[in-house]
This record gives structure tokens, C-alpha cells and sequence, in this order.
DNA sequence: GGAAGTTGTCGAAGCGCTTCGACTGTGACA
DNA sequence: TGTCACAGTCGAAGCGCTTCGACAACTTCC
């Protein structure tokens, strides 16, 4: 079994610019061949435990750490895991967050580090990791429906594992939420409390326009599932300011007086969102039924606990790893899809009789 | 001058396990030697315009793209820049996204890609990263006053750039907001305004008691400037649930009536807080006058828009990364702190006679 | 018209690691 | 007692790149 390295060595802090050990002083500290050594490090051969031990001393001596580059070279693997992040978004950056850590403490389980690379380079930050071999692997988040940032990649077979579905995943791994039956439990939800008319309060414009996978899944979940219920159900993009979900709201208020509960996909609008609720005499739920898609902490901290699906980012970003690990080690891609969980805290209730 | 490498070549994409080109394949391929190839594409040495174009249409035709870990195992330098990001945290977290995308996008900018660390792998991973030459520096966010994430780099000379400013900076080079002149200015702003009696409503007392320094510099600051202009500050430490807030401001109400200033130091408790104040009949701003610390986006998108220290997370960014490449040209290390910039949005207003 | 640069190119020596084949014991087995 | 298998180790050949010194072919300059 190979050896782990510990933090603290107890070796003297090497300066900087000063030689750094290698795996020949290593080998020279032991009395022992640098193969033996890696060997000792990789465990791919067996090795004595009289000689494994002189060489753990070796190291701990020393203070001694592969070179990152060297064993890339020679080993054709870099334990690297490239992650493109959408840096500027409209999608709520804590969830992009929680994406971002469950992806890098999983990779440091499996001993990969992470390279950020964000969305705004477009597929030239792709190519320029896959072709310069700093990575083994590749996961995007953030997919569109149309993803120009994997044509380079089709066809060549490297570990790539998508965030999102994107209209021809083809031959690209993918997880997600199924936000199709996401939406469905919601509106199920609330046609099952009684609601005949339901909206759905959705992302910003852009977010659709730029053809968001998942965002336009949801959408084409609650309007199918309004269909197969037989419940009416329009839909609304919103932005993220306050004013502006007021002036939706007002006018949803107005011309669709009929509607009493609300299906909510987009977390910065929410709290707006029951204020303006408040403020127009429709308190949550009495006065309106909510429903929404967002992260469990949001929903429980809003002025009114919400009956919420929630985003399992943690469970999707850990899931995404283990399908690039998968791939490399040769497994075929796969796609998967999370099913939704409804959490039931009060917001939603059966409908006024009118 | 250095060929660009630009993203498509209109090469053929070259299957993923077949072989990529080398810098040998270019060499045949333009009919020169490796070692002109290298120098094409780092322009180190003189090179007639004939070969140049030779060897550049050699690598259009194959696609060629430098082996990374070749190259920093010859040439002793990554490209790559370590950041230390702090992922689950009390800090609001799209500020630190905020800080993550300027990094990135100015390290870009120097040619330069960056690896994410996680806070919570602690020494390990800065070690990992130094120790194993996987990085050509590391920018840390989030330092606390006692940062053991650097000790194992003290005296070793590698490039470091701390986002903030732990007490004993010794040689490492800081950056960040002068967070005690901010909180001097926001005092300002309401002893200007003929307030008497001011009170910090500070970050989570997690924060506070992980000794987080750019907290504690605040609150020193506030202290330090509400003694040096003659007012009362008291502070007060705040979680971001909305119960919290709200038991927090009534304690506070009630405790120290004659208070009629806020400055707030969270993000997160700036909706809830307005929400309380008005519940509380204390309207701002003429029911109570707030400034706050907070990114622009947030003070302009409350219910008030607010007279608010904006925190300069790009500029912040920027500068680390230009701090850590100065330290790769052989610069001597700086501490930085940026000065504040309050703008006023009108939640600040004289207090009312009493 | 030879000494003294310049300019443009090449070849070879590494960088530090992994890995393959080869080698040496040693015990098991016939 | 010879033969095999296997555990344990070594040496050497790369991996793909940068960089240094060498060198040929020109210019310049007195």
C-alpha cells in the first residue's frame, strides 16, 4: 500500500530557491535505487518492510515531495480535475458555491486537485487544458442547451462530466437535478392542495434567452405537469430586483386575479417576493400559496418557512466526480439525473373558496 | 515577440489517447530543430520571419499545444497561481465570489491559471501545493490574525499574497480594504450628521472569535474613531437569521434608546435588519440613520437603498495577483491597504431633535 | 582584409519522475 | 539437487520541454 504523506514532517523548511529534495536524494538517504523509492510511493510493487521503512525516514527527513510536473511528464497524469465555473452569473452564486465545494472536497478524496477555470473563456479555456494535458478530466457547470464550450471535445474521448443536459449530451457524462420533476412536484403540490391556477415565477430573462438547461427543463416541467393536471399555469421571468418583482407581481395581482398559488424558480426573488406578497394584502399562505425551487437554508430563512424542492448541490458536485473518476477508469459515460425532494414547511395550503 | 497561440486551428481535433503532437512533431513537421520551435513560441531568442512562419503554420497544421508538466518540469515555472479560497464560511459568500472571478480573470491576464484550494484543508494544502511545485505562488483569502495556513512558508521565500492582514505579516506581501478607515468613515458619515449615539451591528460572533481580520480591524476602528469624535459606539455582534436580527435590534432598542445611527458590518442582516426597523417603527432613515460595509450591488438593491462603504472586491483581486507576479519578477514584497470610498444613497439623514 | 561582433539555428544535456525489463536471492517443489 | 516461481531491488530509458553553448554565415569597423 502506498505511503501518505503527512503535513508536518518535522523536516526543516526548506527555503524557497534552494534545491528541493528529490527523488534521487531521497534514494541516496535510503541507500536504495530512486525506483525503489517511487515504488515505496506508488505502491506498485511489493517492497520489503525493512526497505519501505528506511525510505519513509528518507522522506520524512528530507521533507521530500514529488515534483507535480515531473510525475505528470513521466506518469501521463496530472491528478488534476479542471472545473469551468460560471464566475458572472445570474444563477445564484451560493449555489454555485456549494457546486464548487462539494466538487473540490471530492476530488481531494480521490487525491485530485482542482483547476478553476471559468465560463467567460469560453471553449478556449477548454482546449487550452485538454490539449495541454494540465488536467485528466473536465466538468462544466452551468451547461447551456446549445454548449459551444465541448465541440472541441466531441469525439476525442477525454473525461468530461456535465452539469446540466444540454440538447445532445451524445457521448458527455451528465448529472443534475431533474428539474422536469422538480417542477411537477411542485405544481402536483399544489393542484394537490386544490390550486386550479398557478404561475410560475421563473429566472431572470436572460437566463432563458441564453438558453440555461436547466432553468428551460423546469419551465417544461411545470407547464406539462399544469397540462397532465389540468391546472392553468403561466409563467413570468423575473429579475432579481426588488422593484421589479413588485411590478411582476402587481401585475400578475392584476391580470390573473384567479391565480392562488405561485411555483418560485429563482432564489434572489423570494424574499422580495413575500414582502411585496405582504405588502399587497396577500400574506403567505392565506392569501397565496408558494412552492419554490431553491436551497434548503433559503427556504428555511425566509420570513415564511417554504415549502421548498430543494437544489442538491452537495449531492450532484460529489456525483459529478465520481463519474469523472469513473471515466478514467474506463467506464462508459453515463447520464444521470437526481429526483427531486419536496420539503413540506407551511407555505402552501389548500385555497381560499371564492 | 511570442507566438499567440489562438483557440482554433483548424486543426483536426486530435483523438484523446492518440498521441498528441510534440514540439518534435513541429520541428519535423517545419523542417527545423525542437530548441527553434521553443524559441518560436517564447521569442527568447531572434528568429528570422522565414522560420517563424514555417514553424507557425507547423503547429496551425497539428494543433500543437505545449505539454504543461514538460514545460515546468524544464522550465521550473507552473503558470499556475495557488488560491486559497475559504468555502464554507460566514463571510457572504458571492463577495468571495466576487474576489475568485477577479483573481482569475487577472491571472489570465499574466498567462497565469489558478488551482483552487479549500480553507479547510488547511497547511496541508498550501504544502501540498508549495512543496510539490504545483504552483508559482498563492494568494490566501480570508486570512485570521493568527494564520497557520502560512507558517510552514515563512523564510522560504515563496510568493505569497495574503487577502487581508493577519498580525505578524513579517514578509508576506497583503493586500485589502483599510477596513478601520472604513469604519472611521461610516462614523464620520453619522457624527457628521450631528449623531450622538452610534452602534456597530457586526458580523456573526463565529467571526469574531476565529480572530478574522478584517472583522476585528473594523470594529477597532469603529471604536477608535466613534472615542477620537466624541460619540458612544457600542457593537454588537449579529447572526444572519432573520430571528436573530430582529432580537438583536429589540435588545438594542430597548437598551440603548437614544441610539440613532447604525453601521452594519454584514451583509446578511441588512434585509432582515431594514425589515425590523420598520416593524419597529423606526423607518430609515428618519427613524434610525444606517451606513453600511457591503458590496454596491446589495446597498442598492434594500428596501432603502443605503450610504454604504462599498467593499472593492475587484480591485482587491487585482491587485494581489499584480502583487504576486511583482514577486515573480524579484520584487520586494508591499502591504496594501485600499482606502475606502463611502456612497451616499440617503439612509443616513440628521438625527431627529429630541 | 582580418578582428570583432550579430544573427539565426542546431544539438545535447538536463528537469524529476515512472516504468519496464533484468537480475538476485530464497523457498517450494519434485 | 536441480528447477521454478516469486518477492524484492536496480538500472536505464524515456516523458516533452527549455536552455546553454557552439557554430556558421554575415556585417561592421578600423
Amino acid at each position: 500500500m502506498p505511503t501518505t504523506m503527512s503535513s508536518d514532517t518535522g523536516a526543516a523548511p526548506l527555503a524557497y530557491g534552494e534545491r528541493m529534495p528529490t527523488i534521487a536524494d531521497v534514494a541516496r538517504e535510503a541507500g536504495v535505487a530512486p525506483s525503489t523509492v517511487s515504488y515505496v510511493l506508488s505502491g506498485k510493487r511489493t517492497i520489503s518492510a525493512e526497505t519501505r521503512a528506511r525510505v519513509e525516514a528518507g522522506i520524512a527527513r528530507l521533507g521530500y515531495r514529488p515534483n507535480a510536473g515531473a510525475r505528470a511528464l513521466a506518469s501521463a497524469s496530472t491528478k488534476i480535475v479542471g472545473l469551468v465555473v460560471p464566475l458572472r452569473t445570474d444563477v445564484n452564486v451560493p449555489v454555485i458555491m456549494q457546486f464548487v465545494a462539494a466538487i473540490t472536497v471530492e476530488c481531494r478524496r480521490h487525491d485530485y486537485d482542482v483547476l478553476l477555470l471559468t465560463k467567460d473563456e469560453g471553449p478556449e479555456a477548454v482546449s487550452r487544458v485538454v490539449q495541454g494535458s494540465m488536467a485528466d478530466a473536465i466538468i462544466v457547470m452551468d451547461v447551456e442547451a446549445d454548449e459551444p464550450r465541448l465541440e472541441s471535445l466531441r469525439g476525442t474521448g477525454f473525461p468530461v462530466v456535465l452539469i446540466g443536459v444540454p440538447d445532445s449530451p451524445g457521448e458527455f457524462a451528465c448529472v443534475d437535478l431533474d428539474f422536469a420533476a422538480a417542477a411537477r412536484v411542485c405544481v402536483e403540490r399544489l393542484a394537490g392542495l386544490g390550486h386550479t391556477h398557478v404561475s410560475l415565477l421563473g429566472a431572470t430573462p436572460a437566463v432563458y434567452d441564453r438558453g440555461t438547461s436547466y432553468a428551460l427543463r423546469f419551465r417544461a416541467g411545470f407547464e406539462e405537469a399544469a397540462r397532465s393536471l389540468g391546472v392553468s399555469g403561466s409563467v413570468h421571468a423575473v429579475g432579481a430586483d426588488h422593484r421589479e418583482v413588485e411590478s411582476v407581481l402587481d401585475r400578475l395581482l392584476h391580470d390573473e386575479p384567479e391565480v392562488t398559488g405561485l411555483v418560485v424558480h429563482n432564489e434572489a426573488a423570494l424574499s422580495p417576493l413575500l414582502q411585496s406578497l405582504r405588502a399587497a394584502g396577500r400574506e403567505v399562505p392565506e392569501g397565496m400559496s408558494v412552492v419554490a425551487l431553491c436551497p434548503d437554508d433559503i427556504a428555511e430563512t425566509q420570513a415564511v418557512p417554504l415549502d421548498a424542492v430543494s437544489i442538491p448541490a452537495t449531492d450532484v458536485g460529489r456525483r459529478a466526480v465520481e463519474l469523472a473518476m469513473s471515466q478514467l477508469r474506463g467506464e462508459p459515460t453515463v447520464q444521470e439525473l437526481l429526483p427531486p425532494h419536496l420539503t413540506v414547511r407551511g407555505s402552501a395550503v389548500p385555497p381560499r373558496r371564492g
